[in-house]
DNA sequence: ACAAAGTACCTGCCTAGGCAGACATTGCCT
DNA sequence: AGGCAATGTCTGCCTAGGCAGGTACTTTGT
Protein backbone atom coordinates (compact mmCIF):
# COMPACT_ATOMS: atom_id res chain seq x y z
CA UNK A 1 0.00 0.00 0.00
CA UNK A 2 1.56 3.42 -1.05
CA UNK A 3 1.44 6.54 0.48
CA UNK A 4 -2.50 7.33 0.99
CA UNK A 5 -2.80 10.06 -1.65
CA UNK A 6 -5.99 12.15 -0.03
CA UNK A 7 -5.11 14.17 3.13
CA UNK A 8 -7.32 16.99 4.90
CA UNK A 9 -5.84 19.17 2.74
CA UNK A 10 -5.98 18.37 -0.80
CA UNK A 11 -9.17 16.92 -0.25
CA UNK A 12 -12.43 18.88 -1.83
CA UNK A 13 -14.51 18.85 -4.19
CA UNK A 14 -12.80 19.77 -7.76
CA UNK A 15 -10.17 17.70 -6.82
CA UNK A 16 -12.18 14.39 -5.82
CA UNK A 17 -12.41 11.42 -8.30
CA UNK A 18 -16.23 10.93 -6.55
CA UNK A 19 -17.25 14.59 -7.36
CA UNK A 20 -15.72 14.28 -11.02
CA UNK A 21 -17.02 10.87 -11.72
CA UNK A 22 -20.76 12.35 -10.93
CA UNK A 23 -20.22 15.35 -12.44
CA UNK A 24 -19.18 14.36 -15.67
CA UNK A 25 -21.75 11.21 -15.42
CA UNK A 26 -24.44 13.96 -15.24
CA UNK A 27 -23.63 15.80 -17.93
CA UNK A 28 -22.65 12.99 -20.59
CA UNK A 29 -25.88 11.41 -19.90
CA UNK A 30 -27.96 15.10 -20.92
CA UNK A 31 -25.97 14.68 -24.16
CA UNK A 32 -26.31 11.35 -25.27
CA UNK A 33 -29.89 11.36 -24.45
CA UNK A 34 -30.02 14.25 -26.64
CA UNK A 35 -27.97 12.38 -28.88
CA UNK A 36 -30.97 9.33 -29.40
CA UNK A 37 -34.18 11.69 -28.48
CA UNK A 38 -34.87 11.20 -32.01
CA UNK A 39 -35.11 7.68 -31.63
CA UNK A 40 -36.54 7.74 -28.40
CA UNK A 41 -33.95 5.41 -26.83
CA UNK A 42 -32.22 6.12 -24.15
CA UNK A 43 -28.53 5.56 -23.20
CA UNK A 44 -28.78 2.30 -21.52
CA UNK A 45 -30.90 0.91 -23.85
CA UNK A 46 -28.60 1.60 -26.73
CA UNK A 47 -26.04 -0.51 -24.67
CA UNK A 48 -28.42 -2.71 -24.05
CA UNK A 49 -29.19 -3.11 -28.00
CA UNK A 50 -25.46 -3.10 -28.49
CA UNK A 51 -24.45 -5.89 -26.05
CA UNK A 52 -26.59 -8.47 -27.57
CA UNK A 53 -25.56 -7.39 -31.40
CA UNK A 54 -21.82 -7.89 -29.99
CA UNK A 55 -22.52 -11.17 -28.13
CA UNK A 56 -21.25 -9.51 -24.74
CA UNK A 57 -24.54 -10.35 -22.66
CA UNK A 58 -27.76 -12.28 -24.46
CA UNK A 59 -30.27 -12.45 -21.46
CA UNK A 60 -31.39 -9.60 -18.89
CA UNK A 61 -29.59 -11.14 -15.94
CA UNK A 62 -26.50 -10.73 -18.32
CA UNK A 63 -27.21 -7.10 -19.26
CA UNK A 64 -27.71 -5.93 -15.66
CA UNK A 65 -24.64 -7.58 -14.45
CA UNK A 66 -23.33 -5.15 -17.67
CA UNK A 67 -24.34 -2.57 -16.62
CA UNK A 68 -24.26 -2.77 -13.22
CA UNK A 69 -28.22 -2.75 -12.53
CA UNK A 70 -30.86 -4.67 -10.70
CA UNK A 71 -32.05 -7.28 -12.89
CA UNK A 72 -35.70 -5.90 -12.21
CA UNK A 73 -35.17 -2.84 -13.94
CA UNK A 74 -33.45 -4.28 -16.47
CA UNK A 75 -36.98 -6.45 -16.82
CA UNK A 76 -38.53 -3.48 -18.18
CA UNK A 77 -36.36 -1.77 -20.05
CA UNK A 78 -36.54 -4.92 -22.10
CA UNK A 79 -40.58 -4.98 -22.05
CA UNK A 80 -40.11 -1.74 -23.89
CA UNK A 81 -37.00 -3.04 -26.47
CA UNK A 82 -39.13 -5.72 -27.38
CA UNK A 83 -42.27 -3.61 -27.76
CA UNK A 84 -40.46 -1.57 -29.99
CA UNK A 85 -40.11 -4.30 -31.95
CA UNK A 86 -36.02 -4.10 -31.57
CA UNK A 87 -35.44 -7.33 -29.58
CA UNK A 88 -36.98 -10.45 -29.10
CA UNK A 89 -37.19 -13.09 -26.31
CA UNK A 90 -36.67 -16.60 -26.46
CA UNK A 91 -36.97 -18.98 -23.90
CA UNK A 92 -33.98 -21.85 -23.47
CA UNK A 93 -34.73 -24.85 -24.59
CA UNK A 94 -31.51 -26.44 -22.62
CA UNK A 95 -31.73 -23.95 -19.76
CA UNK A 96 -35.32 -23.35 -19.26
CA UNK A 97 -34.95 -20.54 -16.70
CA UNK A 98 -33.10 -18.53 -19.24
CA UNK A 99 -34.77 -16.20 -21.49
CA UNK A 100 -32.11 -15.87 -24.75
CA UNK A 101 -32.47 -11.96 -26.48
CA UNK A 102 -31.70 -11.32 -29.82
CA UNK A 103 -31.91 -8.55 -32.22
CA UNK A 104 -34.79 -8.02 -35.02
CA UNK A 105 -33.21 -6.23 -38.71
CA UNK A 106 -34.81 -2.92 -37.10
CA UNK A 107 -33.08 -3.89 -33.98
CA UNK A 108 -29.68 -3.97 -36.14
CA UNK A 109 -30.27 -1.02 -38.37
CA UNK A 110 -31.03 1.20 -35.12
CA UNK A 111 -27.69 0.26 -33.64
CA UNK A 112 -26.17 0.84 -36.73
CA UNK A 113 -27.61 3.82 -37.62
CA UNK A 114 -26.93 5.11 -34.06
CA UNK A 115 -23.24 4.33 -33.51
CA UNK A 116 -21.43 7.15 -35.67
CA UNK A 117 -23.63 10.22 -33.88
CA UNK A 118 -21.82 8.76 -30.60
CA UNK A 119 -18.35 8.20 -32.07
CA UNK A 120 -19.06 11.93 -33.37
CA UNK A 121 -20.19 13.22 -30.02
CA UNK A 122 -17.08 11.59 -28.37
CA UNK A 123 -15.00 12.71 -30.72
CA UNK A 124 -15.65 16.38 -30.84
CA UNK A 125 -15.46 16.26 -26.86
CA UNK A 126 -11.97 14.40 -27.43
CA UNK A 127 -11.01 17.41 -29.95
CA UNK A 128 -8.08 18.70 -27.55
CA UNK A 129 -6.72 15.61 -26.63
CA UNK A 130 -4.07 13.67 -28.19
CA UNK A 131 -4.79 9.95 -28.73
CA UNK A 132 -1.86 9.78 -26.40
CA UNK A 133 -3.85 11.17 -23.77
CA UNK A 134 -7.32 9.78 -24.28
CA UNK A 135 -5.75 6.47 -24.11
CA UNK A 136 -3.77 6.72 -20.80
CA UNK A 137 -7.36 8.30 -19.71
CA UNK A 138 -8.95 5.33 -20.86
CA UNK A 139 -6.47 3.02 -19.66
CA UNK A 140 -6.82 4.71 -15.71
CA UNK A 141 -10.54 4.49 -16.08
CA UNK A 142 -10.25 0.62 -16.72
CA UNK A 143 -7.95 0.14 -13.72
CA UNK A 144 -9.76 2.31 -11.37
CA UNK A 145 -12.95 0.55 -12.34
CA UNK A 146 -11.20 -2.81 -11.74
CA UNK A 147 -9.63 -1.32 -8.38
CA UNK A 148 -13.66 -0.30 -7.35
CA UNK A 149 -14.84 -3.86 -8.49
CA UNK A 150 -12.58 -5.55 -5.88
CA UNK A 151 -13.14 -3.37 -3.45
CA UNK A 152 -17.24 -3.63 -3.60
CA UNK A 153 -16.33 -7.16 -3.96
CA UNK A 154 -14.37 -7.20 -0.41
CA UNK A 155 -16.90 -4.70 1.34
CA UNK A 156 -19.58 -7.28 0.43
CA UNK A 157 -17.12 -10.39 1.91
CA UNK A 158 -16.71 -8.16 4.90
CA UNK A 159 -20.78 -8.18 5.37
CA UNK A 160 -21.21 -11.77 4.77
CA UNK A 161 -18.57 -12.67 7.25
CA UNK A 162 -20.23 -10.35 9.92
CA UNK A 163 -23.72 -12.31 9.32
CA UNK A 164 -21.69 -15.35 9.10
CA UNK B 1 -9.01 19.78 -34.18
CA UNK B 2 -6.78 16.91 -34.20
CA UNK B 3 -7.65 13.18 -35.64
CA UNK B 4 -10.67 11.59 -34.76
CA UNK B 5 -10.04 9.16 -31.73
CA UNK B 6 -12.79 7.14 -32.37
CA UNK B 7 -13.31 5.02 -35.64
CA UNK B 8 -15.39 1.76 -36.43
CA UNK B 9 -12.70 -0.25 -34.97
CA UNK B 10 -12.08 0.81 -32.11
CA UNK B 11 -15.19 1.48 -30.58
CA UNK B 12 -16.80 -0.81 -28.15
CA UNK B 13 -17.97 -0.58 -24.66
CA UNK B 14 -15.06 -1.79 -22.45
CA UNK B 15 -13.06 1.25 -24.57
CA UNK B 16 -15.73 3.91 -24.44
CA UNK B 17 -15.61 6.68 -22.16
CA UNK B 18 -19.38 6.83 -21.76
CA UNK B 19 -19.44 3.23 -20.39
CA UNK B 20 -16.38 3.19 -18.28
CA UNK B 21 -18.00 6.68 -16.63
CA UNK B 22 -21.13 5.35 -15.98
CA UNK B 23 -19.62 1.48 -14.73
CA UNK B 24 -17.82 3.65 -12.13
CA UNK B 25 -20.67 5.93 -11.41
CA UNK B 26 -23.07 2.62 -10.38
CA UNK B 27 -19.67 1.62 -8.07
CA UNK B 28 -18.68 4.75 -7.03
CA UNK B 29 -22.19 5.51 -5.46
CA UNK B 30 -23.16 2.09 -4.73
CA UNK B 31 -20.06 2.25 -2.15
CA UNK B 32 -20.34 5.21 -0.91
CA UNK B 33 -23.58 5.33 0.06
CA UNK B 34 -22.42 2.35 2.11
CA UNK B 35 -19.85 4.31 3.67
CA UNK B 36 -22.30 7.15 4.76
CA UNK B 37 -25.45 4.21 5.48
CA UNK B 38 -25.61 4.73 9.30
CA UNK B 39 -26.11 8.43 8.84
CA UNK B 40 -28.77 7.91 6.57
CA UNK B 41 -27.26 10.23 4.22
CA UNK B 42 -26.57 9.89 0.69
CA UNK B 43 -23.93 11.27 -1.22
CA UNK B 44 -25.31 14.46 -3.32
CA UNK B 45 -26.95 15.07 0.67
CA UNK B 46 -23.52 15.08 1.76
CA UNK B 47 -21.97 16.91 -1.65
CA UNK B 48 -24.67 19.68 -0.23
CA UNK B 49 -23.80 19.89 3.21
CA UNK B 50 -19.53 20.34 2.11
CA UNK B 51 -20.75 22.69 -0.59
CA UNK B 52 -22.39 24.96 2.35
CA UNK B 53 -19.91 24.35 4.31
CA UNK B 54 -16.99 25.43 2.40
CA UNK B 55 -19.04 28.63 0.74
CA UNK B 56 -19.42 26.85 -3.11
CA UNK B 57 -22.87 27.17 -2.71
CA UNK B 58 -25.51 28.79 -0.36
CA UNK B 59 -28.55 28.63 -1.88
CA UNK B 60 -30.57 25.93 -3.85
CA UNK B 61 -29.92 27.02 -7.15
CA UNK B 62 -26.35 27.42 -6.33
CA UNK B 63 -26.12 23.77 -5.11
CA UNK B 64 -28.52 22.88 -8.25
CA UNK B 65 -26.02 23.61 -10.65
CA UNK B 66 -22.83 22.28 -8.72
CA UNK B 67 -24.12 18.85 -9.03
CA UNK B 68 -25.83 19.85 -12.52
CA UNK B 69 -29.17 18.82 -10.58
CA UNK B 70 -32.63 19.96 -11.06
CA UNK B 71 -34.07 23.04 -8.98
CA UNK B 72 -37.26 21.44 -7.66
CA UNK B 73 -35.33 17.96 -6.86
CA UNK B 74 -32.69 20.05 -5.06
CA UNK B 75 -35.42 22.23 -2.56
CA UNK B 76 -36.57 18.56 -2.06
CA UNK B 77 -33.22 16.92 -0.87
CA UNK B 78 -32.69 20.07 1.44
CA UNK B 79 -36.05 19.74 2.68
CA UNK B 80 -34.34 16.66 4.22
CA UNK B 81 -31.42 18.15 5.71
CA UNK B 82 -33.60 20.56 7.29
CA UNK B 83 -35.75 18.40 8.62
CA UNK B 84 -32.86 16.77 10.30
CA UNK B 85 -31.55 19.58 11.52
CA UNK B 86 -28.47 19.53 9.71
CA UNK B 87 -28.84 22.80 7.66
CA UNK B 88 -31.25 25.95 8.47
CA UNK B 89 -32.72 28.26 5.68
CA UNK B 90 -33.34 32.03 5.95
CA UNK B 91 -34.69 34.05 3.57
CA UNK B 92 -32.23 37.00 2.57
CA UNK B 93 -32.90 40.62 3.24
CA UNK B 94 -31.79 41.95 0.27
CA UNK B 95 -32.80 39.93 -2.36
CA UNK B 96 -35.94 38.30 -1.45
CA UNK B 97 -35.97 35.51 -3.72
CA UNK B 98 -33.19 33.88 -2.14
CA UNK B 99 -32.86 31.52 1.03
CA UNK B 100 -29.26 31.44 2.73
CA UNK B 101 -28.70 28.13 3.64
CA UNK B 102 -26.37 27.71 6.76
CA UNK B 103 -24.93 24.34 8.27
CA UNK B 104 -26.35 23.62 11.89
CA UNK B 105 -24.03 22.57 14.50
CA UNK B 106 -25.16 18.92 14.30
CA UNK B 107 -24.68 19.63 10.29
CA UNK B 108 -21.13 20.82 10.81
CA UNK B 109 -20.40 17.83 13.19
CA UNK B 110 -21.95 15.26 11.09
CA UNK B 111 -19.91 17.00 7.23
CA UNK B 112 -16.43 16.54 9.47
CA UNK B 113 -17.52 12.95 11.08
CA UNK B 114 -17.87 11.80 7.19
CA UNK B 115 -14.81 13.23 5.99
CA UNK B 116 -12.26 10.71 6.92
CA UNK B 117 -14.44 8.25 6.04
CA UNK B 118 -14.55 8.77 2.60
CA UNK B 119 -11.24 9.93 2.46
CA UNK B 120 -9.99 6.49 3.60
CA UNK B 121 -12.14 4.79 1.17
CA UNK B 122 -10.65 6.48 -2.30
CA UNK B 123 -7.33 5.53 -0.49
CA UNK B 124 -8.01 2.33 -0.55
CA UNK B 125 -9.16 2.32 -4.16
CA UNK B 126 -6.35 4.77 -5.20
CA UNK B 127 -3.79 1.67 -3.25
CA UNK B 128 -2.43 0.70 -6.75
CA UNK B 129 -1.82 4.11 -7.76
CA UNK B 130 0.70 6.13 -7.53
CA UNK B 131 0.25 10.12 -6.98
CA UNK B 132 1.77 10.76 -9.99
CA UNK B 133 -0.83 8.73 -11.59
CA UNK B 134 -3.43 10.16 -9.54
CA UNK B 135 -2.92 13.27 -9.71
CA UNK B 136 -2.55 12.47 -13.87
CA UNK B 137 -6.32 11.17 -14.00
CA UNK B 138 -7.62 14.04 -11.65
CA UNK B 139 -6.22 16.54 -14.61
CA UNK B 140 -7.73 14.58 -17.42
CA UNK B 141 -11.24 14.20 -15.97
CA UNK B 142 -11.11 17.92 -14.90
CA UNK B 143 -10.31 18.85 -19.15
CA UNK B 144 -12.91 15.98 -19.98
CA UNK B 145 -15.29 18.10 -17.71
CA UNK B 146 -14.18 21.26 -18.85
CA UNK B 147 -14.68 19.68 -22.30
CA UNK B 148 -18.24 18.43 -21.70
CA UNK B 149 -19.44 21.79 -20.52
CA UNK B 150 -18.54 23.18 -23.29
CA UNK B 151 -19.84 21.13 -25.58
CA UNK B 152 -23.29 20.71 -23.44
CA UNK B 153 -23.79 24.42 -24.02
CA UNK B 154 -23.23 24.53 -28.07
CA UNK B 155 -25.72 21.72 -27.76
CA UNK B 156 -28.06 24.42 -26.04
CA UNK B 157 -26.92 27.04 -28.30
CA UNK B 158 -27.67 25.49 -31.06
CA UNK B 159 -31.14 24.69 -30.24
CA UNK B 160 -32.17 28.10 -29.40
CA UNK B 161 -30.75 29.39 -32.92
CA UNK B 162 -33.03 26.88 -34.15
CA UNK B 163 -35.93 27.89 -32.53
CA UNK B 164 -35.15 31.99 -32.60
C1' DA C 1 -33.37 -39.88 -5.01
C1' DC C 2 -34.13 -35.78 -2.73
C1' DA C 3 -33.40 -31.72 -0.07
C1' DA C 4 -31.02 -27.33 -0.28
C1' DA C 5 -28.91 -23.80 -2.49
C1' DG C 6 -28.40 -21.01 -6.35
C1' DT C 7 -29.98 -18.74 -10.67
C1' DA C 8 -33.21 -16.38 -14.03
C1' DC C 9 -37.10 -13.89 -14.50
C1' DC C 10 -40.86 -11.14 -13.22
C1' DT C 11 -43.92 -8.07 -10.19
C1' DG C 12 -45.31 -4.53 -6.65
C1' DC C 13 -43.60 -0.83 -3.91
C1' DC C 14 -40.54 3.16 -2.90
C1' DT C 15 -37.46 7.03 -3.81
C1' DA C 16 -34.63 10.32 -6.47
C1' DG C 17 -34.39 13.19 -10.07
C1' DG C 18 -36.16 15.47 -14.57
C1' DC C 19 -39.80 18.47 -16.54
C1' DA C 20 -43.35 21.84 -16.67
C1' DG C 21 -45.77 25.23 -14.48
C1' DA C 22 -46.75 28.79 -10.88
C1' DC C 23 -45.42 32.51 -8.01
C1' DA C 24 -42.59 36.27 -6.09
C1' DT C 25 -38.92 39.23 -6.75
C1' DT C 26 -35.30 41.64 -9.17
C1' DG C 27 -32.91 43.91 -12.90
C1' DC C 28 -32.93 45.78 -17.43
C1' DC C 29 -34.42 48.66 -21.09
C1' DT C 30 -37.15 52.06 -23.22
C1' DA D 1 -42.54 54.86 -14.46
C1' DG D 2 -43.74 50.61 -16.81
C1' DG D 3 -43.22 46.51 -19.32
C1' DC D 4 -40.56 42.34 -19.65
C1' DA D 5 -37.04 39.06 -19.25
C1' DA D 6 -34.45 36.58 -15.83
C1' DT D 7 -33.81 34.38 -11.36
C1' DG D 8 -34.98 31.69 -7.03
C1' DT D 9 -38.13 28.78 -4.97
C1' DC D 10 -41.58 25.53 -4.69
C1' DT D 11 -45.25 22.05 -6.31
C1' DG D 12 -47.43 18.22 -9.04
C1' DC D 13 -46.54 14.65 -12.35
C1' DC D 14 -43.69 11.08 -14.63
C1' DT D 15 -40.05 7.71 -15.24
C1' DA D 16 -35.94 4.93 -14.09
C1' DG D 17 -33.84 2.22 -11.02
C1' DG D 18 -33.19 -0.14 -6.25
C1' DC D 19 -35.26 -3.54 -3.05
C1' DA D 20 -37.96 -7.34 -1.51
C1' DG D 21 -40.70 -11.04 -2.60
C1' DG D 22 -42.50 -14.98 -5.36
C1' DT D 23 -42.17 -18.61 -8.98
C1' DA D 24 -39.84 -21.71 -12.00
C1' DC D 25 -35.96 -24.20 -12.96
C1' DT D 26 -31.13 -26.18 -12.32
C1' DT D 27 -27.13 -27.65 -9.78
C1' DT D 28 -24.97 -29.47 -5.80
C1' DG D 29 -24.38 -32.27 -1.96
C1' DT D 30 -25.83 -36.11 0.83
Amino acid sequence: MSRPFYHFENFEARNSLGYLNKRLFTLISQAVEEIFADQELSFVQWVALVSVRDDVADTCAGIARHLGHDSGATTRMIDQLERRGLLTRNRCKTDRRVVRLGLTAQGRAVAKAMTPRVMTFWNAVLKDFSHAETTQLIALLTRLLASMEREVADQKNGEQEETA
